[in-house]
DNA sequence: ATCATTCATTTGCATATGCAAGTAATTTTC
DNA sequence: GAAAATTACTTGCATATGCAAATGAATGAT
C-alpha cells in the first residue's frame, strides 16, 4: 500500500513532468512556484520542507529559477542570514499558465470517479498525508503531551551509494 | 490534486527510504527486489516500466545490486539480447526481512482511518493509478522523421561481460 | 547467406542530488 | 559586550539520473 502510493505519485510526477517541459520547466521548479503562488513568500529553510526538496539541492535550484526570472531571491530585512522568496510578475504568469495542465490531470486521474469518489479519494489522502506528516522527518521526542505514540526512527549510519 | 498524491508519494518514499537504509539498500532497490519477489523474473525493460526507473538507471543499477548479491543477471536462453533477472536466496530473505517495515507504514499512514475506509482508499487509488497507466505509455509522441545517418564509426571496444 | 532493421541493453556525458563541511548573521551566555 | 552556540544558507564532493549514441543480438529483406 505504502508502495502503491508512492508508485502513483511516482508516476503522476513523470507524467506531469514531461507535459511541463514544453515550458522550460521542470517538477520542482514547478512545486517550488506552486508554493510561492499559494503563499506569496517562504525562507529557504520553509520551502525546503514544503516541496520536500533537500535544502542544498533547493538552494541550487533556486539560483537557476532566479536567473530564469521566475523567482526573486533576496535577503530578509528582519534576518540578514534568511532568505525572502518571491515570484516575479513573469514567475507568476507562468504559474497562471501551468495550473490549468495540472487540472487536466485532475481530470485525468479521476476519471471514472464519481464526484463523491473523488472527494472521499481527496480527503483521504489528506488524512494519510497528515499522518506523514505528523511522524515525519525528526520528530523531536519532546512532544506535547497528549497522544502517546512511539514512532521508530532508524539509528544514524553510514550513508548508502549506489555502488559499493 | 495531483500535488497532493505526489507530495504524499514522495513524502512516503522519502521516509521509507530512511527507514530501509540500515538494510543497505535503496529506494529503488526495494522497488526492484519487490517486483522480483512478486514476480520471480523479469527482463530489463519490463523491470523498469514496472519501477518507473529509467531504463539506463536502472541497467546500472543492477549491476551494483549483482555486486551487492542481491540478484542474479544472466542472459536470456530464449533472447540472447535480454536479460533474465531474478533474487538470490540473499535477496529474497532481505526482501521477507524489509517487507514488515513496508507493513509498518502502511499502519502509520492509515492511522485513524477505520478498516472499510482503508479498503475504499485502496481501491480508488488502485484506479487512479490505472487511469495514469491508460493515459500514460501513448502520450508522448515524438516526430520521428527519418534522416540521414552519422557514418562516423568508432574503433570497436571490448565488450563487458555479465559478471565482473 | 548478406546486409539492413529492429530490439534489448549498456555507456558517454552533462546535470541533479544529498550529506557534510563551510560561511555568515543572529542569539545566548557569563 | 565579546566569545560561544545557534540558525540559515551555500558549497565541495561523490554519486545518481536521464537522454542520446553505441553495442550486440535477433529478424527481415533481397
Amino acid at each position: 500500500m505504502p508502495y502503491l502510493l508512492n508508485r502513483a505519485g511516482v508516476r503522476m510526477g513523470i507524467m506531469f513532468s514531461k507535459d511541463i517541459e514544453p515550458h522550460e520547466i521542470t517538477l520542482p521548479m514547478w512545486r517550488v512556484m506552486n508554493e510561492l503562488w499559494h503563499r506569496g513568500e517562504f525562507r529557504l529553510g520553509e520551502l525546503a520542507e514544503r516541496t520536500d526538496i533537500d535544502i542544498s539541492t533547493l538552494s541550487r535550484l533556486l539560483v537557476t529559477m532566479q536567473k530564469k526570472g521566475l523567482i526573486v531571491r533576496r535577503r530578509s530585512g528582519s534576518d540578514g542570514r534568511a532568505l525572502s522568496l518571491t515570484l516575479t510578475p513573469e514567475g507568476l504568469e507562468l504559474s497562471e499558465r501551468i495550473a490549468p495542465l495540472a487540472l487536466h490531470y485532475e481530470a485525468l486521474a479521476m476519471q471514472g470517479l464519481s464526484p463523491a469518489e473523488v472527494k472521499t479519494l481527496k480527503q483521504l489522502l489528506q488524512r494519510v498525508f497528515q499522518n506523514l506528516e505528523n511522524a515525519g522527518p525528526e520528530r523531536v521526542e519532546k512532544e506535547t503531551a497528549g497522544k502517546p505514540r512511539a514512532v521508530k526512527r532508524a539509528a544514524p549510519r553510514a550513508r548508502l551509494k549506489d555502488s559499493a
